[in-house]
DNA sequence: CACTTGACCTGTCCGC
DNA sequence: TGCGGACAGGTCAAGT
């Protein structure tokens, strides 16, 4: 799912939501979603209220009063959606939603805080993961060492982007800027829709794209980013919001998912290949190796 | 080291 | 209607 947008919805809507809340009980139903020790969860997890909610790339993560912090990973199909008492199977969800009554059998990890609300994570794809780490070891864990800047963060220069990008030189620049050591958050979707904006086919060697058109391509990312977290994000079949509703963003693309469809700058018809192992979505006219 | 491919899973869609 | 195969928003480990 979920790329930096989606998640970044989802971290703003639990901000809102969870601060404060204390963990009642945890269930689950599939090890390798929430593979921590019994005995951890029982000694810092229940008890424990929640103090914030952050994101690092496409990671959340859910400080606890315990100095233990819940890191979740969302994957292709992850869901974190918040109800409270009344929800829990009842009344399902508004129209603006792909969530029904909770929990469904998508559902892997429910959380229940002690006023009666609860937190599921949902993911029928069984990717994602849910851990629980004394929070000075988040930053220690292979991803987030491994992990590069955030795309909206101020201090990334043109000149820091470009010199990562050169790491992959002779990969496509679509590979380049879905790989996560290289720069954070981008996924299939906004890989797509910023190189249309930056008008570079996505198998260009990066190391045949000017520098000037890398310099675009960053600005067209931190364009679109932006925009999707203003729609909520994009829904194309599983993501939704903390309150379980969709993101709007799709309705704005201007290649993905649109193959047959005209290109919003010049006419020519969208068409969907394979790049880098991915469906691969782009104008004909405007994007040429 | 850089790069590609398959694996992890379930569900849906498309062609026969 | 059933069945096989391809494909779906993301990482990882293993191969070359």
């Amino acid at each position: 799912m979920p790329e930096l947008p989606e998640v970044e919805t989802v971290r703003a809507g639990l901000q809102g939501l969870l601060p404060g809340r204390v963990f009642g009980a945890v269930e689950h139903n599939w090890e390798r979603s929430f593979p921590n020790a019994p005995s951890d969860v029982k000694q810092f997890l229940i008890g424990a209220s929640v103090t914030a909610v952050r994101r690092r790339a496409k990671v959340l993560m859910i400080d606890l009063s315990t100095d233990y912090t819940l890191v979740i990973h969302l994957k292709m199909t992850g869901q974190l959606v918040f109800v409270t008492e009344g929800a829990r199977f009842g009344a399902g969800h508004p129209s603006d939603s792909l969530v029904g009554n909770l929990p469904d059998r998508s559902t892997r990890v429910e959380f229940s805080f002690t006023d009666g609300s609860h937190l599921f994570f949902n993911d029928q794809r069984k990717f994602g993961w849910v851990r629980l780490l004394p929070t000075p070891e988040v930053p220690n864990i292979d991803f987030m060492k491994k992990v590069g800047p955030e795309p909206l963060e101020s201090d990334l220069t043109d000149e820091m982007f470009i010199a990562r990008l050169q790491r992959r030189k002779n990969t496509s620049i679509k590979a380049a800027i879905l790989d996560q050591t290289v720069i954070a958050g981008i996924g299939n979707i906004y890989a797509d829709e910023s190189l249309w904006g930056a008008k570079i086919h996505p198998a260009t060697l990066v190391k045949d794209v000017p520098k000037a058109k890398l310099k675009t391509l960053l600005t067209e990312i931190r364009y679109v980013l932006n925009l999707s977290i203003e729609k909520g994000g994009s829904s194309d079949r599983n993501y939704v919001n903390a309150e379980g509703k969709k993101g709007s963003y799709l309705q704005f693309a201007r290649v993905f998912r649109r193959e047959g469809q005209a290109c919003p700058r010049c006419g020519a018809i969208i068409i969907k290949t394979r790049v880098a192992g991915r469906g691969t979505h782009l104008c004909p006219k405007e994007q040429k190796l």
